[in-house]
DNA sequence: CACACTGCTATACGGTTGTAAAATAGCAGC
DNA sequence: GCTGCTATTTTACAACCGTATAGCAGTGTG
């Protein structure tokens, strides 16, 4: 009977829709890179229609800039909520937040595609470009948090936080790409480990660039210290 | 008169044909990203019709395949012949590759673009996937290469080459992709002295997990050496 | 149960897409 | 100057593209 056929359709409210929408979005870009991203492709991975993201969002590009932020924020909180769990050295929290950032859950290809299709249009689109600033200066706060931590730790030399933070961002994000473009080159264990030895080198003072002059011993009260140089030394 | 009219078009050999749409495809690339690859496109770039492409390539993914082995290629023998020139210390080679690495033309915008959306498309395609493993190959020997020329170097600590290799690379990638996609974060001169403190570092022997157990000093005829264990240590 | 609200679909539009193949035209060689 | 080779253009095809909008249908409320 007519009556009893199932409805055609089910109705959400809106930011539910939007989520699924946005989920979509993902979903289409892990399996086919840029080709996934259209009305048609992301309307058949959420089972609507294609005019329901018009309707939605104000265009195409908006909705994938909405991806790229929902999935960079939501990778960040994951990663920092590790770094801050039970760990009491700054150390420790470092070590954690290599680890985070080589889980499983990042180092899934899929997630990598989508991110390299995300970064190809933030120099073509005004949108993506004020995501992704939003979204690295979060990750480059809580980065430098961390390296903030470390270095006032005991027997930890005196470091320029900016340039250090500078060089680790560089090392987790060619080791990310490296882990994701060539799978087999080594274990997410190996990566950490990289990470690691790094640490261990800035708290050794091994980084003669990165290196500040100690702090004098007494107890005198001191002047200002100098604010940190933007410039490191050739 | 009809018959002093310039030629429509102008023949050329299939070669030459086939380096110049290669050209048009890179610069299409850098104008436009993804949205650069069609035909139409490629085809206006280059002064041609559409038809031209399919006619001297199989398809369209293979110049796009072709396209990104030529520009790979390009770069790397801009590199190592600067990274060969003049200087005669394995020090002073590598510190010249870090700065032919981050030379001016190396941090293009354009070519950064180029270079994501290649490497977006290496998942989903065979043949870009074979010109990546090639190229990638010929690199990375290329670093290690170096690396094991300092590795002989007097006064510096036995290392295990093979992870120093992956995360120089690691490093290197990371600051091309910091400087490229935020180019007011730091300078190339900056960049080249955060490589320049790494080598500081392995040279120093400050990454515990890279170094090899020293050669005893007697002249005795040694063993076989070991072969060095690809699995990092935790 | 009827109705109103609004989430959603279906349709249409003008445009682009990659590929194939027939036809054209440049031009080297005789 | 003519001819044949082949580089290249032109035309066509089926499909996809993003957006707009009229109208449909789910469903909550009175």
């Amino acid at each position: 009977m007519a009556r009893e056929q199932q409805p055609k359709f089910r109705r959400a409210p809106p930011t539910v829709r939007r989520e699924a929408l946005i989920e979509a979005t993902l979903a289409c870009l892990r399996k086919y890179g840029h080709d996934g991203l259209s009305v048609r492709r992301i309307g058949a991975e959420a089972g609507v229609s294609a005019g329901l993201i018009t309707h939605h969002f104000p265009s195409v590009s908006a909705l994938i800039a909405a991806s790229y932020e929902t999935l960079s924020l939501s990778l960040l909180q994951s990663i920092d909520r590790q770094a801050r769990e039970s760990g009491t050295t700054a150390r420790e929290r470092l070590r954690r937040f290599y680890e985070a950032w080589f889980a499983p859950a990042l180092l899934d290809p899929g997630i990598f595609n989508a991110w390299l299709v995300f970064w190809s249009m933030i120099s073509h689109d005004a949108a993506m470009r004020a995501v992704h600033d939003r979204t690295y200066a979060a990750y480059r706060a809580a980065l430098e948090s961390l390296l903030r931590q470390l270095h006032r730790s005991e027997g930890v030399p005196r470091f320029r936080l900016r340039p250090a933070a500078i060089a680790l961002s560089a090392l987790l994000d060619g080791l990310w790409i490296e882990a994701s473009i060539n799978p087999r080159t080594f274990k997410a264990a190996e990566a950490v480990a990289l990470c690691e030895d790094w640490t261990s080198a800035l708290c050794a003072g091994a980084f003669p660039g990165l290196l500040l002059a100690p702090r004098p011993a007494t107890r005198r009260r001191r002047p200002r210290q100098p604010r940190e140089s933007p410039v490191i030394p050739a």
